[in-house]
DNA sequence: TCATTTTTGGAAATTTCATTCCAATTCGGT
DNA sequence: ACCGAATTGGAATGAAATTTCCAAAAATGA
């Protein structure tokens, strides 16, 4: 049998490794545990139970299941992190921070923070760019549509399909043009007159999201546009158009801004169909 | 007679006001629990006592001088004072969220506002999370595979489509497994030995991903995992696992942090492949 | 110095907590 | 569907910890 683990990291370690073997309601407890370690450090047996919806004994059986005598001797590892993290919770932060803001910039890890800070930055800068009548009228349109088609290619077929998924999600009909077998205009041609179509365009501006956005809007289809310009060549043709400065390092652009807009977006279209179900 | 310190600050404030007309074994206490406080939150009243070389009554006398029931209505807020300083990811976002203003969170633009916000705490905490010699590792194993096939249903399908577009975009073979037709095990069996997989998989764990990916291993693939607990059923099976907690807010999950760290290792990848063809 | 009040430390009492035991139930294999 | 094994939840037990009580000691004031 394996040493019983002496640190928190290693505790993890092992339940992650043992977690397919437990049973049931040990792996309900594992799941707790991970999740909130810093409860197991102050709770008592009676509350962390009632709180991980499992028995007391239950608790004390997966700190046995681990070696520990106890339920009390496992929850030390707990206690011992926290108080070793406690004094040095800022600093640390403020450590990685320099160490990762100099020069020597290409550890993938410095990558990572470098793309995390302008992720953030840029997140920031969402909420003061985005008019809240754009967002108002986005959401009237979708929750108008009886269907909703996503198109864009390359970068933006990502955020095509986070809002395909996130409108089926929250049970609207969205269908994600992807030109499969090269059918893009069969595809677009599929599009009703009472429905909407989301298209995310950004330089250099695919001419086969441009074709199918075209065609839907000399039918009369409402576009939602989100592109990175007000010069984009869709701008002039869309009902609603939201310009996106995403994060960009290295020649890269990031996402997270565009995503942060679709998830509220979708989240804002799931409030207003309820609100209507509810009303009508 | 003044209220009964509800915070750490406070009650440091009393004590130092205090601490002059206080008998001498209390202020003997005063001192140590001002230079210890962490001593305080997790010790027993019998350590503590001894530790500070009084009478365990005195403890109680001490917290009673102050205007608490006991001891251990006192030694809540050290232990609340710890939490707050070493907060898990779900505590921040909810605080950053309360911060936001939580009252009317119905209108589109507080929700954006929301998603931003929670997507770049999520960000900062992903930089500390992320340990660096998994990055390495999964560029290692990047660089050397002669082709990188990526898989992810619903909501990781988005991260999926990310991966094939920026390896694609960095002149790396990226194939991507869409289940188009409903061929995931044909695709899944079309990855060639020397060649390694990107799987993405959140809770609740999708078949598909995992079918696909526990037969790359079994072939000796390298697998990549980008998962949300240690406890993800692929988590064993990976060469390197990555565990991202991506902001939720309304019970919809971001995936700003994900598609940060995807990201990263594509431009990483990008670097090390460039630098290995200078070099060689 | 004596009397009174305050403070202190020991010990007991009480509450709370972790643990163990056992019966009921569920699960897995045949 | 049945049997054996494993798991679970409830109650009881035993330990530990906090609090209270009281007597002894120290401090204060006259």
């Amino acid at each position: 049998m394996n040493a019983v683990p002496q640190t928190l990291a290693d505790l993890k370690v092992a339940i992650a490794e043992q977690h397919s073997v437990l049973s049931k309601r040990l792996r309900q407890v594992a799941q707790y545990v991970m999740d909130n370690p810093n409860a197991i450090a102050f709770g008592t047996v009676a509350v962390i139970a009632k709180d991980a919806s499992v028995h007391p004994s239950t608790l004390v059986r997966f700190a046995n299941a681990f070696g520990y005598s106890g339920f009390s001797e496992m929850q030390r590892l707990f206690q011992q992190k926290l108080i070793q993290e406690s004094p040095s919770y800022t600093e640390r932060i403020r450590i990685a921070r320099e160490e990762l803001g100099d020069d020597s910039r290409d550890t993938p890890l410095q990558l990572l923070s470098q793309f995390a800070g302008a992720s953030a930055v840029a997140l920031e800068q969402l909420r003061e760019s985005i008019r809240e009548e754009d967002l108002e009228r986005a959401v009237d349109i979708l929750a108008a549509a009886e269907a909703t088609h996503v198109v864009g290619v390359r970068r933006a077929f990502v955020v095509a399909t986070y809002f395909a998924y996130a409108l089926r999600h929250i049970d609207r009909r969205a269908y994600l043009i992807d030109g499969v077998g090269g059918m893009y205009a069969e595809q677009g041609g599929a599009i009703g007159e009472r429905d909407a179509i989301i298209a995310t365009s950004f330089h250099p501006y695919a001419p086969e999201t441009q074709d199918v956005a075209k065609a839907a809007v000399e039918r009369g289809v409402p576009l939602i546009l989100i592109t990175d310009s007000q010069l984009s060549p869709l701008a002039a043709l869309a009902s609603v158009c939201f310009v996106v400065r995403d994060a960009e390092v290295h020649g890269f652009r990031a996402l997270g801004s565009t995503l942060c807009l679709a998830q509220a977006l979708s989240i804002s279209l799931a409030y207003r169909v309820d609100k209507q179900r509810v009303a009508g």
